[in-house]
DNA sequence: ACATTAATTGTGT
DNA sequence: ACACAATTAATGT
C-alpha cells in the first residue's frame, strides 16, 4: 500500500490531493518490534510519527529515573509532545517504547511548517491531536490528585480498554502498578476485588474487562 | 509426557 | 513494604 493509501485510511481528516501528494513524497513509513525504544530523552526530533499498527509508551522521567506515564498512543494517534518539540527546535522531552508491534508514517519536521501554512486539513489535524491530548493529560492529573487508587486503577483499565477497542488487556500486574505509581501488591488485590465483583476476568498476563464503569 | 525453572500472582504480617 | 507461598507458563529431557 502507498502512503498515500495508508493516510486516507487511517487519518481520513486529511483530505486535500496536494497535502496527500506530498505526504507521499516526503514521508517514509517505518516498523519497530514492541520492546524498541521510539525516542530517547534528549534524542533530536527529526519527524512526528503518525501511528498505523501497534502502540506506544510516553513516559517522562524524574531526576530519580522515576518514570511518570503521560499517555499511551495508538493506531490514528499523532504524538502531541513531539509536536511542541519541534516547533521549539529542542530535544525530546519524553521517551516513548514501543509496546505493540509498530507500524508509523514519519513526517520530517521540516514538513511542518509549511503544511501548517498550506493545508487546513493539516491544521486542524494538528489541533484537534493537540487539544485530545490536551484533555486527557487533565483528567489524568485530576484522578492523580482527586482519586482513590481503586477508581484511578478502574479508569485506567477502561481507558486502555477503549484505546485499543478490545477487552483483553495484555501485561503484567507490576507493568500497571509503574504506570500508577503504586506497588504491584495493592494492584493484584483491587484487581482481585475487581474479579469478585465480576467485572474483570483474570489470569497471567491478561485481564479480562467484563463490566466497566 | 514429565521434571525443572523462571515469572507472575496471592496473602499474611 | 516485605517475605514467602502458590500458581502458571516456558523450556529442556
Amino acid at each position: 500500500m502507498t502512503i498515500k493509501e495508508i493516510v486516507k485510511q487511517k487519518f481520513p481528516i486529511l483530505v486535500e490531493p496536494e497535502l496527500l501528494n506530498e505526504m507521499e513524497k516526503y514521508c517514509t513509513s517505518r516498523t519497530m518490534p514492541a520492546g524498541s525504544n521510539f525516542i530517547e530523552i534528549g534524542d533530536e526530533v527529526v519527524a512526528m510519527p503518525l501511528l498505523i499498527e501497534g502502540s506506544i509508551k510516553v513516559v517522562r522521567e524524574d531526576k530519580d529515573g522515576n518514570e511518570l506515564l503521560l499517555y499511551y498512543l495508538n493506531g490514528g494517534d499523532t504524538c502531541a509532545s513531539t509536536l511542541s518539540c519541534c516547533m521549539n527546535k529542542v530535544s525530546s522531552e519524553i521517551r516513548a517504547t514501543v509496546i505493540d508491534d509498530l507500524t508509523a508514517i514519519l513526517v520530517p519536521i521540516r514538513c511542518m511548517d509549511e503544511w501548517l501554512k498550506k493545508y487546513s486539513s493539516w491544521r486542524n489535524f494538528i489541533m484537534q491531536s493537540y487539544s485530545i491530548r490536551f484533555e486527557e493529560m487533565l483528567q489524568t492529573i485530576d484522578s492523580i490528585a482527586f482519586m482513590k487508587m481503586d477508581e484511578r486503577l478502574e479508569k485506567y483499565l477502561a481507558q486502555r480498554s477503549a484505546e485499543i477497542n478490545t477487552t483483553i488487556l495484555l501485561g503484567t500486574h507490576q507493568e500497571i502498578a509503574d504506570d500508577l505509581h503504586t506497588s504491584r501488591e495493592v494492584v493484584s488485590r483491587l484487581l482481585k476485588q475487581l474479579e469478585k465483583l465480576g467485572r474483570v476476568r483474570l489470569s497471567r498476563n491478561k485481564i479480562e474487562i467484563i463490566n466497566l464503569m
